[in-house]
DNA sequence: CTCACTGCAAAGGTTTTGCAGTGGG
DNA sequence: CCCACTGCAAAACCTTTGCAGTGAG
């Protein structure tokens, strides 16, 4: 399932962006990475094979792949940002222990809950979209983290 | 439904924390501001009748208050942090315009989605609780805002 | 060739920290 | 009284910005 750079140097021109390296290393990342990682992660990740791409840089195409809606601001409860790919509508599972946060995707949640707003209204409020926030502890391979 | 200097203390009290006009003026913004505030907007409505609390200070009784539940973190997609009191289970009204955030109670729709997690169990993940953002505009006077 | 984009370094804004001093219990 | 808490100021941290220089189209 790796989106290769080919597919990531579409993306950008269909947007009108010009197709750099410092763009291409920032989307590989963010498509080809599991946990939505922070600006930090993302820059950590791209020295490895682009060791002079600066911070600066990294935080200004992140910036501009928001603005174009390629890629998305994560919440978190710490005060930094984390990155997604947008890809379709999910929902985000956050670990209690852990800092990861994973993808959730539930049509047929979605659907019971559009069905549910349609009846009952919000006083002066109409809605754009929902994402649910679903914390709670993962049990398996994915993060058997060791107890603090 | 002011929370009175009293009970805030009777709050204190039964944390084991100390008594101080420091978080005593902190828990009372947050718990009688509508808006769930920044730690800037507690700073500057604290300074009004505390002007000599210490910017410091106010970030440590934050702190001290959500590491005893008193109070607790939302997450914004601006970064920097705002609190909101610990209350019944609720969920999170963002304007997409403003920087509004209104808290939404719904026991249904919590009763719903509880039912549909028992049956619906995710893989390799134990639910402990789940919050919705629901992203969208408010209509009415709470804040009719100038378009951009 | 041109201008959108990058690198660099400095600045900005929020939050944290260290430490001496104070006041709540 | 004593130690948890405060005030203050410096530092830490993440992110943004300005500007000269570069390379994508």
């Amino acid at each position: 399932m790796k989106v290769s750079n080919k597919q990531i140097s579409e993306k950008l021109q269909r947007k009108g962006l010009r197709i750099t390296p410092q763009r291409i290393a920032v989307l590989e990342v963010i498509y080809n990475t599991k946990d939505h990682p922070s600006a930090d992660k993302i820059i950590g990740l791209i020295r490895k094979t682009h060791p002079n791409i600066a911070t600066g840089t990294i935080y200004k195409v992140l910036d501009t792949l928001v603005d174009q809606n390629l890629i998305r601001k994560v919440n978190t409860d710490k005060n930094l940002m984390r990155y997604d790919s947008i890809k379709e509508k999910h929902h985000h599972l956050f670990s209690l222990e852990a800092d990861t946060i994973e993808d959730y995707y539930d049509k047929e949640l979605d659907k019971m809950l559009a069905k549910y707003f349609r009846k009952r209204k919000i006083p002066n409020f109409k809605i754009k979209d929902i994402e649910l926030q679903i914390y709670g502890k993962f049990k398996s391979k994915n993060s058997n983290k060791k107890k603090c």
